[in-house]
DNA sequence: TATGAATGAGCCTTCATTCAT
DNA sequence: TATGAATGAAGGCTCATTCAT
C-alpha cells in the first residue's frame, strides 16, 4: 500500500513530483466535476484530463470518492481564503451584499459552486460520501453566519431572523442560484437578484422605507 | 422501434398492461433518483426496483434519460396539482408562507424535490439533458411568479423586488434547502426557516415593524 | 403456431393482405441486406423498413434466417427471369459477354449481388444457413453452365476448360467483382473488365490472334 | 484511454506480457472471423477464445472493429510475406499459376481468405469500416499487378488485358472462389480450376494451341 | 392476421480497482 | 513513485423470439 498521505517531511524534493501529480489530479477532478458532473467524474476521465496515469488516482487518493473530496477541499480552501479577505472591507449589510455579488460572479465564472452542487447531489449515491460532504459544507455555514453577524448586528432583522437561520438560507440560496444559472446557462437573472438585494439592504438599514406608508 | 408513446390516455383497453408497466417504471425511476441519486439511477436498478425486465425501459422510453425525464414529468404534474389547490386558499403573504411550509414538508417527506435536484445536477452530464430539464423547470418558475403576484400585489416589497426576480429566488431557495436538508438528514433547520419567514411576512404586511426604530 | 406457409388455396382474397405483408417484409429484407449487410439485417430493422410489426417477421417466416432466405429466393427468381430472357439473344461468346456486362451493371445498380454476397458471407455464422444458401446458389451455377454451353460449344476453349469448371469460375468472378466494386464504391474497374472480356471473346472466336506470333 | 499502440516492436521488456495478450486476441479474432464469421466475431467470443478478459479487447484495441482490422492486418502481413517468397521462383505464367494454386490451397486450409471475405462483406455495416478495409485490400491489388507484370510481360494477352485490369479480376476471382469453396465445403472444384488455368497458361505461352484450328 | 408487450440473452463499452513491474 | 496490464462487474442498449390479445 504505502499510501503517501501526509508526506514524509524529511526529503521534500523527492516528493516534489508527487505533489505536482496530486495537484494535477485534484485540478483535473475539479474540472471534471465542473464540466461533466459527478456522474462523469470517473477515474479515467480525471486522469486523462490530468495527463497522468489512471492508477495514480488510487495510489494517491485510494478511491475516486476520496479524490473528489480532495477536490472539494481544494475548492473550499481556495474560496474561503478569497471570501475572507473580500469580506473584511464590508461594514454594512449593503456592502456585504455588494461583496457577495462580486464573489458570486467569480464563483459562476470559475465553476466553484458547481463543484459543491455536484458533490452534494452526487453524495446521494452513498451515505458515507454524504457525511464527508456534509462535514465540508459546515465551515461554509459558520463562515456565512459570522459574516452576517459581523455586519448585521443591531439590525432589526436580526431579532426576527437569527443569523444561524439566515446563514442556512443564504447558503441554500447560493446553491440554488448556481443550479438554476448553470441549468439555463444564463447568469443574468441570478446576478440581478444581488442588485435587488443590495437595494433592499440599503432600504432596511437607512430606514428609508416605511412599509405601512405604501 | 415502435415506441408506444403516451397516446390516448383515457380508454385504451389494449394497453392496460402496458400502462401499468410504464407507471411502474416511472415510479421506480422516481424512487431510484430519490434514494440512489442520478448516478445510481441505471436501467438495471430501475427495472429491478419496478420488478420488470430491463429491456422494457428501452421498449417503453427509448433510453434511460427519457425515462428519467418522464419521472421528472410525473413528479411535476403530481406536485403542480397539489400546489395549485393548496395555494387557492392563501390570500395573504403570511398565509402563502404557511402553505409553502406545509408543502415543503411534504416534498421533503416524499422526496419530490430530491428528484428535481438530482436531475438538475445530473443534467451537467449532457447538454441535451440539460435543455430538457430546463424546459421542465420553467413551469415552476411561472407558477411561483403567479403565486407571488396573486398574494403580494400592492405590497411595498413588490416595488423593490419584482415578482419575476422574487420567483427566481424562491425556486432557488427551495432547491437549495432541499439539498442541504437532504445532505445532513435534518429537516428542522429548513422548516424553522419557514416559521421565520412567516413571522417576517406578518410583520411586513401589518407594518408592525419600523426598522428605523430599532 | 398456425404458420401460413403455402397458403390455403381456397379463399385467396382473405390472404391478399397477408401476401402484401409478406412481400413488404421480403422487399425490406432485401433492402436491409443491401444497405446494412447481413449483420445489420435484424428483425427490428427489416420490420421497421417495411413499416410493419416486428412480430410479423416470425409469424410469416418463423425466423429471421428464413426471412433472409426468402429474400434470397426473391432476388434469385427476379434475376433468373431477367437473365433468361436476356441471354436468349446471345449467340456468340462475345455477345454473351455483352449481355453479361449489361446485366452486371443492373445487378450493381439494384444491389442484387450484394444480397447474394452478404448471405454467403453471413452463412458462415451457422452451418444450417450455409446449406440453405448453398442450395440457392446451385441454380445459378447450372444456369451459367448452360449459358456457356449454349454459346461456347465448338469453341477451342471448351476443350481445355469444361463448361462446368468455367461456370464455377464465372460465378466466383461475378461475386468477387461485386464485393470489390461495393467495397471501394467504384464500379468502373469492374465494368471495364467486361469490355476487355468482350474483346478477348471476339479474338478467340474469330481467331484473330495467334499467340505464337507475338 | 492510454491505448498502448504498437510502439517499440523490438525490445520493450515491460510489454512482453502485453504483446502476448495482444497477439492472443488478434489470433482469436482471426479464428472467430474464420469460424463464426463477421456477425459472430463479438468481443465476448473473441476474448473467450483467447482465454482473456473481455475488457482487454477495448484496453488494447479500443473497439471490436479495430481489433478485427488488426486481425486483417495480421493476415495480410503473414500472407504477403509468404506470397512474396513463393512468387520469386515463378518465371513463366504457367509457373505463376502453379504457385497460385499451392498458395490458394494454403489459404483455404488456414482460412486466410475467409477473413478477408468476412471483413469485406461485414464492412457493409459501416462506411468507416468499409474505408478501412478497402485501404487494406489495395496492397493486394498492387501485389497482384506486380506479379502479373513480372511474368506476363511480352505475352500477347498483355496487349488485350492490361495488368491493372487483370489484377482486379484475379483478386475478385480469388475472393469469389474462396466464398464458393467455403460455402459448399468443397475445395476440389476451385482447385481443379487452377489446373485448368495452368494448362491454359502453358498453351498460350508455348503457342501449342491455335484457336482457329480447332 | 396482426399488434404490441414481454423475456432473457447478448451486444459494445466503461467502471473502479488491483497488481506486477 | 509511477506505469500499464489485468480483472470482474456494471453500464446502456439491441437481439431473436414468444405470447396474450
Amino acid at each position: 500500500m504505502a499510501k503517501p498521505g501526509r508526506s514524509d517531511a524529511s526529503r521534500s524534493p523527492a516528493s516534489a513530483r508527487s505533489r505536482a501529480t496530486r495537484q494535477a489530479l485534484v485540478d483535473a477532478a475539479i474540472e471534471s466535476l465542473r464540466i461533466d458532473g459527478f456522474a462523469g467524474a470517473s477515474a479515467r476521465a480525471i486522469a486523462s484530463r490530468a495527463g497522468s496515469n489512471q492508477g495514480l488516482v488510487f495510489y494517491h487518493f485510494g478511491s475516486v470518492s476520496d479524490l473528489l473530496l480532495a477536490a472539494l477541499d481544494e475548492v473550499s480552501s481556495r474560496r474561503m481564503a478569497r471570501y475572507s479577505t473580500a469580506i473584511e472591507t464590508a461594514a454594512s449589510p449593503s456592502e456585504l451584499v455588494g461583496v457577495a455579488a462580486r464573489i458570486f460572479r467569480e464563483d459562476l465564472d470559475e465553476g466553484y459552486v458547481t463543484v459543491l452542487v455536484e458533490m452534494i447531489a452526487g453524495a446521494t449515491t452513498s451515505p458515507a460520501l454524504g457525511e464527508a460532504v456534509a462535514a465540508r459544507i459546515e465551515p461554509w455555514m459558520s463562515f456565512t453566519r459570522d459574516a452576517l453577524e459581523q455586519t448585521a448586528t443591531g439590525s432589526p432583522l436580526a431579532s426576527v431572523m437569527p443569523t444561524e437561520d439566515a446563514a442556512y438560507a443564504v447558503v441554500a440560496l447560493y446553491l440554488g442560484l448556481e443550479m438554476l444559472s448553470h441549468l439555463d446557462g444564463d447568469r443574468r437573472r441570478a446576478l440581478a437578484l444581488f442588485d435587488r438585494a443590495g437595494a433592499l439592504a440599503t432600504l432596511f438599514t437607512t430606514g428609508q422605507i416605511a412599509p405601512t406608508d405604501a
